[in-house]
DNA sequence: TATCCAAGGTAAGTT
DNA sequence: AACTTACCTTGGATA
């Protein structure tokens, strides 16, 4: 494989490798060291992560291996391609994170969740992975939301062999569409495994592309997304904010919810959509999806 | 050791 | 349109 470095002197803000993969943001990542979600150390502590995504071009559909870890002063890199561009895409290395953190209005809650993990960015997943992870995140843990995507991929997924390694892509609509139901739920989907199974058919048949929504307007495109099988509001929020690049979606999940009964009463409008609305404000619009994963994260981690 | 409970919600059925 | 309820599975808490 090529190997590299990102030197983090070059990125805009601070940055932390392991509050940006491990805070239920993206699902699609390992860490090779097996104590995903369940060691706290600075950046993952020099812990190496891997995936497989799709190019970044979208056309071939050669997919790369992409390892990487932080040390010191940057992040050092293992793939089948130059993975600078790679990098900077999904763990959006071009935003400026001092920038979104002046724009974000003062609020303790915010500023706590903030001091609590510098560095922590926000993910770009490919749509489809990303929807398919979300489907699967209804009422279950970070950590075996994670273990869900991890059997699709090697259950479903192409082999890649690097190096006497083999690595597993996410599994492609058309293949997620061919499994059984049964087989889903032997990989303890539970009652997702028709949702994705369903889902994932539309997709592959053509008759919807969760990558469509990326041209709408906000809230048309969230309520696009809700055509898919399994996807309601909250579910169609995360995929804009962790895929599509929506920075100002903020989903309304148990953690969020709860920080809006305790610190933002006059936020709970009652509907999804109009209490979505009052949240998204309070947090800035533009960046309000930053503020939720951070309060969401330190929420989750035990902070209050 | 057995039982209970909640986990980043959604779909389907009622009022 | 707003309000219930069922839904798979499992790790961790409680008895």
């Amino acid at each position: 494989m090529e190997t590299g470095t990102v030197p983090l002197a070059d990125v805009d803000g601070p940055f932390d490798l392991q509050s940006t993969l491990e805070s239920g943001q993206s699902y699609l990542w390992d860490r090779t060291d097996g104590e995903m979600y369940d060691r706290l150390d600075a950046h993952g502590g020099d812990a190496w992560y891997e995936t497989v995504v799709p190019p970044l071009d979208g056309v071939s559909d050669e997919r790369a291996v992409v390892r990487v870890r932080q040390t010191e002063n940057r992040l050092e890199w293992e793939s089948t391609t130059d993975a600078v561009p790679l990098l900077t895409h999904l763990l959006r290395l071009d935003d400026d994170l001092d920038a979104i953190r002046a724009a974000t209005p003062d609020d303790p809650l915010v500023e706590r969740a903030f001091d609590a993990y510098p560095g922590m960015r926000l993910v770009r997943d490919s749509p489809f992975s990303c929807l398919v992870s979300f489907i699967c995140s209804a009422q279950m843990r970070v950590a075996r939301i994670h273990g869900m995507q991890m059997a699709l991929a090697r259950e479903f997924g192409e082999t890649l062999s690097v190096d006497g390694e083999r690595y597993h892509a996410f599994p492609t609509p058309e293949r997620l569409a061919a499994a059984s139901e049964d087989e889903l739920r032997d990989l303890s989907l539970g009652y997702r495994a028709p949702y994705v199974q369903r889902t994932a058919g539309m997709v592959a048949n053509g008759e919807a592309d969760p990558a469509d929504a990326r041209d709408m307007e906000y809230e048309a495109a969230r309520d696009s997304l809700t055509r898919f099988v399994g996807v309601g509001e909250k579910v169609a929020d995360c995929v804009l904010l962790f895929s599509l690049g929506f920075l100002e979606a903020v989903p309304l999940d148990t953690w969020i919810r709860s920080a809006i009964a305790d610190h933002y009463p006059d936020c709970d409008r009652g509907g999804y959509a109009e209490t979505s609305r009052a949240i998204r404000e309070r947090f800035g619009g533009t960046y309000a999806g930053y503020a939720q994963t951070y309060v969401f994260h330190y929420l989750r981690s035990g902070g209050e």
